[in-house]
DNA sequence: CTGATAATGTACTAAGTAGTACAGTATTGT
DNA sequence: ACAATACTGTACTACTTAGTACATTATCAG
């Protein structure tokens, strides 16, 4: 995750095999997060994408490399999503949490990293390292960003909060939560609310909280 | 889940079939959990559990059935886990919440429920009404009843709670959280806090809201 | 004890699939 | 244009594994 992609096969030297192994990890993408690496076999994807496996084998080495490299390049991608800031703007805190909560939510539950988390999830029984780094990079590192804008609101007055690490991470597990129903097939919320009024009313009762 | 485990196979019908049949469940719940339906084949389970695979066979009729019903058997148990009361006793909010919390987050952290939520998740791509059953009648018979608590403590004046499935689904969402990160290899809380620590604080800010 | 039925071990089949060898084809710098 | 090198299609191998056929052995009711 450090350099790019090296690990597994070689790369590419020309503009054509760039194109291909672009190609290969665009299509394995789609076929793994939609029906889980076990389920889609190389020749799958080989049929998908044309040319043969031994084009796969030359760039990723493995099955496992292709989705180790297939891993890496949405994290890449999911990551600079994740690129808020963590200064506290001149606004009354509720707002500020309001924005972020909704942000984080829109992150969290779009289709493709609901499929991800799943597999991020599944593959941890087998390495969890790469697990743990996309959770430290994602949902943890939104949790340590809010906890830094509850400190400076607390350093400004505007609340009491002598654990901001805990209280963000009560605020953001709830986002958390309706990527796991999303992931079961349910509706985000536990009763069909809407995701604005679920977050109004979360956000006005956290924030009371520390009043 | 509605009839105890029908479908798949023929039931036993010796005393020696029924012990059979659970010795086999048993040592298939015990691989299933430990590496994944997918990494784990009837060979396998044959070799630890003696006898062969005709057996198997007899009894869930396919692989995927003998994953079926060892999964309504760990249902069932779970579901046993998750029987609190949802009446409120005579006692202050703050230490009923705490007591439910805890038992909460025994349940769902106890490593054999850990990976047999990976496996739930897992399954859910392939049909998903397993996966939401469980969903239902585990973390969610767990929301409805912390929300009937509230429900309750709001008509006795001790708190002010207009949306109690929201403030509920807010607070017991960070059980589930402290899930995800054993799920995949990391302490359950983000920094190295105590349960009890953690669980004082929350639920102290968690009331104080709804003050 | 005995016949009927249930359980199970042996020995297979069939199919899928990760991975490879190698020859032929495209690409590229000069 | 022309090597040199990178790429890729064909055609395989080796292996795993879900599922089955059938003969043998255990169980049990009367």
């Amino acid at each position: 995750m450090t350099s790019t992609t090296t690990s597994g096969g070689q790369q590419p030297q020309t503009r054509r095999g760039i194109q291909r192994r672009d190609a290969i990890l665009q299509v394995a993408e789609e076929k793994f997060l939609a029906h889980g690496m076990h389920d889609v076999s190389l020749d799958t994807v080989v049929e998908a994408v044309g040319g043969s496996k031994a084009t796969i084998y030359q760039y990723f080495g493995s099955k496992q490399g292709l989705l180790d490299a297939m891993i890496a390049r949405r994290c890449e991608r999911f990551f600079a999503e994740m690129n808020f800031s963590d200064t506290l703007p001149d606004q009354p805190l509720y707002e500020v949490l309001l924005e972020r909560t909704r942000r984080l939510y829109q992150a969290f539950t779009a289709p493709d990293n609901v499929a991800f988390s799943r597999l991020i999830m599944n593959e941890s029984q087998r390495d969890s390292t790469l697990a743990q780094q996309a959770y430290e990079r994602g949902i943890g590192r939104g949790i340590r960003q809010v906890a830094s804008l509850l400190e400076q609101a607390h350093q400004r007055g505007e609340i009491v909060c002598s654990e901001p690490m805990m209280s963000a991470a009560m605020l953001v597990s709830i986002i958390r939560h309706s990527q796991w129903r999303l992931l079961v097939g349910l509706p985000p919320f536990e009763s069909s609310y809407e995701p604005d009024r679920f977050f109004e009313y979360t956000i006005s009762q956290f924030i009371r909280g520390m009043q």
